[in-house]
DNA sequence: CCTTTGTTTCGTAATTCTACGAAATACAAA
DNA sequence: TTTGTATTTCGTAGAATTACGAAACAAAGG
């Protein structure tokens, strides 16, 4: 039997998490729409008006782009208040920097 | 009846299916190979033994990338010559780098 | 306390992804 | 021409993603 790595590395992985996160147009455009201006902050509605998608859709989108770090969300029911999660942002962005400047 | 933009993007779409190239360990792992130096090719041969997935499973990943357009493949039977697409590459780049900069 | 409001969770269905081994392919060498 | 080598394609199966509308939620206002 041929010896194989048996797993992939933890950067990896992480490179993949971040990026499964913006592989939708939807999540893309969520995004976009956030970090346009860094501190800038919404609510799901905000962004329902302009998207292709049902309300729960959305809010399915928002709950993956949380889960993998990329936004957070300040409870203020109904509302909630959604931003760019500054720290993993940049550390998103330097871990892509990194993969395509090699 | 609510007014919504019926689409996403080109450069939405374009960035999302970018995105979802990358989104796997395994291609990762494999752009991280071939972007070491950006004229480095090699064959999947090469790469089979250090990552933890079938040799067919393997091509299908080549197969995913070659369609995302981020590498290409040289065919030479029975070797197939894989390397970066560097026109593609550099578009990625720049659309990743314009994402996170915002 | 009942209703309204903005949002999320649930149930469900269709589609896509990931994976494997077996079989096919295509040229080179014997 | 047969065999060998490197790789891909096929058949299949299980898991994950994406989507929707209905129902649930939680606070605010009447």
């Amino acid at each position: 039997m041929v010896t194989k790595k048996k797993y992939y590395t933890g950067p990896q992985k992480k490179m993949a998490r971040y990026a499964k996160a913006i592989a939708h147009p939807a999540r893309v455009y969520i995004l976009d729409f956030l970090a346009d201006n860094i501190d800038k902050c919404c609510y799901s509605g905000d962004m329902a008006e302009d998207i292709p998608i049902a309300r729960s859709t959305l809010s399915e989108h928002l709950k993956a782009l949380k889960e993998a770090g990329l936004i957070q969300g300040e409870i203020n029911p109904p509302y909630i208040k959604y931003c760019i999660n500054k720290e993993n942002w940049e550390e998103a962005r330097e871990m892509f920097e990194g993969f395509f400047r090699k």
